[in-house]
DNA sequence: GTTGATCCTGACCATATGGTCAGGAATTCC
DNA sequence: GGAATTCCTGACCATATGGTCAGGATCAAC
């Protein structure tokens, strides 16, 4: 109580944006964009309907600002890739980030899903360039370690692609997941065995042992 | 044109039932439930919007037929683990089926994650019933390859999810494969290849030789 | 060609939703 | 303490949407 008082005002802007998007990213994860009403996410943030529209003018803007806040938490997480030393490291780091994005972070993923499903309409630009161009890059490096003859001659964009198909199930499938686990999440020793089965499963799979 | 004429009026319901439910897939599968209009729906269809109200009386009763048909082609897919006689095939052809559904049915493959992703309000019975049944099943018929040294000792629960999640990823986020693929749609031999990379990184993850 | 059944639809309604705004409350700064 | 700035919000509006309905068209059967 004696740090919350000095701030008043000073960045409430802040703080007020930072509660509204948590709740917006909420609704429209669970609601989808058309779904989500500007009076749901409100009531989520415990804030008149009229004082979002203070902070973000449209439910549009809105929706975009959440939307960037997960191409941030995307990126870092692809970093990983950058700094290693080979496919055990590089990639069973890569899995282990996107698991736990998946377990953090389970709005923004079904953000992103449904943000795709729908076409990208306001990712679409970013696919075409910032992605585009990550995937490049990682296709390249995974090229270049087979050549090496570090792991098997898999397709490197199609490997890619079942790190992020198998990753983000556990968050966008989560509610059949739960469903399929006695209507509970998974705990700390269930989450263990998922990010090891994956881990394993896929590095054996393209004749890499696990480091 | 000899054999549309005669039918008139007589299975006049039925195929304006199927013209609906198609365009309402497509629409569900692109806007979401929130998203969705009747109207657009009707659009799609080329039919008037009090015409969809004669045969589905509401929203939500289209959206529900929607997604049972959805069901069906799961449950087709699901069969084929049944008749086999060993991981290579069964797995490689459940596998071959999800990927194939994908490709000829990707509406329907995001109208079901879009269900999930909102806490299947529609399908929960049948998660908790038929999917749980079907799962456990399954799950059996792994461990007793597992016992039979036929393949490794992986969590056949975890095994499941990832194949769901890497097949049915070329439907829901076809969009983003498309565009990583120079905006055009993956070709025949792209698909081939994929399909191959799938089957065999999973197999070879789970110590099963292509059979 | 009349009857009964099914199919079709333009016009209409009630409601929900995104968005606005005028006026007021806090807070900071001098 | 008062001026300036920022923050807050109840009440309101225009529009879009799901859904209704009365009346008409179409068709099979006889």
């Amino acid at each position: 109580m004696a740090d919350t008082a000095p701030n008043r005002k000073k960045n409430i802007r802040a703080e007020n944006e930072a509660l509204i998007l948590q709740a917006a990213e909420k609704v429209f994860a669970e609601a989808g964009y058309g779904g989500a009403t500007m009076q749901l996410i409100a009531d989520v943030a415990g804030l008149p309907k009229a004082n979002l529209h203070y902070y973000f003018p449209t439910k549009d803007a809105l929706y975009r600002r959440v939307v960037e806040t997960i191409f941030q938490v995307w990126l870092d997480a692809a970093n990983v890739f950058e700094n290693s030393d080979g496919p055990a490291e590089g990639i069973g780091a890569y899995i282990d980030a996107k698991m736990e994005i998946s377990r953090r972070h389970p709005a923004g993923s079904k953000v992103w899903a449904s943000e795709v499903m729908h076409r990208a309409p306001v990712i679409q630009e970013w696919l075409e360039s910032t992605l585009n161009v990550w995937t490049d890059g990682r296709i390249a490096l995974i090229e270049s370690w087979i050549a090496e003859g570090r792991m098997d001659p898999v397709d490197p964009r199609h490997l890619l692609y079942m790190i992020w198909a198998t990753t983000q199930h556990y968050a966008d499938f989560g509610h059949q997941i739960e469903t399929l686990n006695n209507g509970a999440p998974l705990d700390d020793a269930q989450w263990e065995v998922a990010k090891t089965n994956v881990r394993r499963i896929i590095l054996k799979g393209i004749g890499v042992s696990p480091g």
